[in-house]
DNA sequence: GTCATTTTTAGACCACTGGTATAAACCACT
DNA sequence: AGTGGTTTATACCAGTGGTCTAAAAATGAC
């Protein structure tokens, strides 16, 4: 039996334990910084145990994200990628994004595990757990974007890959910009923010 | 008298070799991964020595990028901070950053050490030498998109500090793509893959 | 040339890291 | 009660970045 599988099996209460240290400890420190034996000291499990439960570290984080990162934080591409034309692609998008930052601001435990899922080392997104999450949201983005293009909203003379490594990267900025000063701002300015936002993502990648 | 002090008036020879083991070792592992352990036994200096001449990894890690990575690699930004028009402003920029692509992609090692450096984890960026070398280097960077506003090339609309924010993130994945396609790419393509580049700058930053 | 003082080196040592190994405790089932 | 799998506890590992002290080497004054 895979370790992962033991876990989910574990009493419900102490599987929260375990999971809500770690996520306060992943996002309070970062992925590296965070210290596995403080997690399993805190936890107050033994190392055995934990070896027993999870692969390794990165197996913990997956774990916490899988549980902790609320998919309604990303856009709601199943519903973008049936849009019929380019307007109303981007509108969709306007939408359902303005939406998902209402629900993000909102939640910054999810927040900070975003933050400490940027900070992952590029060669550690392809494995185990964590990897078969990140194909997953790739894939619905990718597919939401190539949908984009045959709709005529997204830009087809780019690789998809290199269109998703640049909206991964874009919106760690403009994330973390937004959330800096979304407490401290009015209801106008934070529409406005949202509206820079969008359009960044339009300039770039409007056809 | 400051390590970095000591490790400069040290012998011109001795200086070079740890300095390459090191660019090598960080340029190769990124700047976590890179064991100073290994540096350390691998520039045949001892421990002592080392903590000698240098406070910790990341002064290292400076000391390394400053002597490593060509400054011609980045825009002639001073150039193109002195455009009258917003038209010689982005012609500049144009012009300048295919030299410097030109240049960047027949030194590989410097690139690696752009890497390594991206993946540094932002709280170090303010910290030690290293923290005054990427001041330095936004500084510029921010007094040239300053000016670019001033003759209406850049948007104003935001603040500068996002502005800079996002250059550097859209700048890595741009970067990487163009470096990894460069080696087997014709003529044509490199020029395409570079004027793509300097498209998607522009989309971003011009008003 | 000798001695004292400062600069430089060597490497043992530290607390800590993520991860392994192993043996004991527990718990059903016959 | 005995057996065999499941779960736990903990000692241990090599490696990490970093500290400390004592000796060696260089330097300057006389």
């Amino acid at each position: 039996m895979s370790p992962l599988a033991r876990f989910h099996k574990l009493d419900p209460h102490k599987r929260e334990g375990i999971l809500s240290t770690a996520a306060q400890e992943f996002a309070q420190l970062g992925y590296e910084a965070a210290s596995l034996n403080q997690i399993i000291a805190r936890s107050e499990i033994s190392k055995g145990s934990f070896y027993y439960y999870f692969e390794d570290k990165l197996d913990l984080f997956a774990a916490v994200v899988h549980h902790y990162y609320d998919p309604r934080l990303v856009c709601d591409w199943a519903l973008i990628g049936t849009a019929r034309t380019a307007e109303e692609f981007w509108d969709r998008f306007h939408d359902s994004s303005m939406q998902s930052a209402r629900l993000a601001m909102a939640e910054p435990l999810s927040l900070a595990l975003g933050k400490a899922f940027a900070q992952i080392p590029k060669e550690l997104w392809e494995q185990g757990a964590l990897g078969e999450y990140i194909a997953t949201v790739m894939a619905a983005l990718g597919e939401c974007l190539v949908h984009g293009q045959r709709v005529g909203a997204v830009r087809d003379d780019l690789p998809m890959s290199l269109i998703l490594q640049l909206w991964m990267a874009i919106d760690a900025p403009l994330g973390l910009w937004t959330f800096e000063r979304w407490e401290e701002a009015s209801e106008p300015e934070r529409l406005d923010m949202l509206e820079v936002t969008l359009d960044i993502y339009q300039r770039v990648f409007h056809c």
